[in-house]
DNA sequence: GTGCATCCTCTAGCGACTAGAGGATCAAGA
DNA sequence: TCTTGATCCTCTAGTCGCTAGAGGATGCAC
């Protein structure tokens, strides 16, 4: 059986994630403390790569890092059921939609304010035009 | 001719803006230092108003507070040639464009995720086993 | 032994606010 | 005139998720 242990920047390289937000994981409880050598280095073994590469993906995936936290709580408990792991997936999903729709949003409007710029003055300025008349906006809501 | 003045709880009422927000903008010299009543209240005027209107609309399209410091001064400038003004929010659009592209795949990979959740025990859950396994990701370049 | 990489802890900074403490002032009603 | 409640003031600290840097100890290859 294999056994290798790893340092923290062994660690940081097998997972991609930097070695101060390994340390910073560490101190907000995400990852558990590590062990450490005589003279007070991390050493990690395979399961802290897995659960680092885990909190990884979470958050690539955009999941708050409470929400990270949850997921591996449940991760650990493999006999309970899903349904927390499923809202928060589907609570975020829900979340990205909706930050989606508000950035299209905006593109919209950006894209109509530039198109519309005329290259000339200030005083001109379509871009500034708009900014100091919300009323000119297409979608008045975006805020 | 009118010449009204303003507390700055009315700026807020007027602009939407939260009183805490005004002085944050004051501090960071966003909005000039405003005149103060002999108990040293904030005094504003019509211009505050506007003022404060053109940032408001300018952060409500997402444009960081350096964008916003440099389009108030262009907009301080009606004379200058607006290619810089043209530039800053061409440049945002770029940026959130990319933004929607990178939300686009995540939602994806998560609508993806949920849908295939059986709703049974952790162990067979969709949600954590892609979590744990980033190769089952469709698009595995999300990071 | 001599570098240089890597590690350690600790503090501070980022962006853009937001919250709260602790106190002064104002305006309206009794 | 007094009181009450809203509004104002400054200041500090907290939010989120890291990132950067200081200042020092250790490990490893030549």
């Amino acid at each position: 059986m294999s056994d290798p242990s790893f340092s923290i920047g062994a660690l940081s390289r097998e997972t991609g994630v930097k070695v101060p937000t390994i340390r910073f994981y560490e101190s907000i409880g995400l990852l558990p403390a590590a062990d450490r050598t005589a003279s007070d280095r991390r050493v990690y073994d395979r399961k802290a790569v897995q659960r680092l590469a885990f909190v990884r993906h979470a958050r690539d995936l955009g999941f708050p890092v409470e929400a990270v936290r949850s997921l591996l709580e449940l991760a650990d408990h493999p006999e309970q059921s899903c349904a927390d792991a499923d809202r928060l997936a589907a609570e975020h999903l829900a979340e990205v939609r909706r930050k989606i729709g508000q950035l299209e949003a905006l593109r919209d409007e950006l894209a109509r304010v530039t198109a519309q710029c005329a290259r000339g003055k200030v005083a001109d300025c379509r871009v500034i035009e708009v900014l100091s008349d919300h009323s000119l906006c297409l979608t008045p809501d975006h805020h």
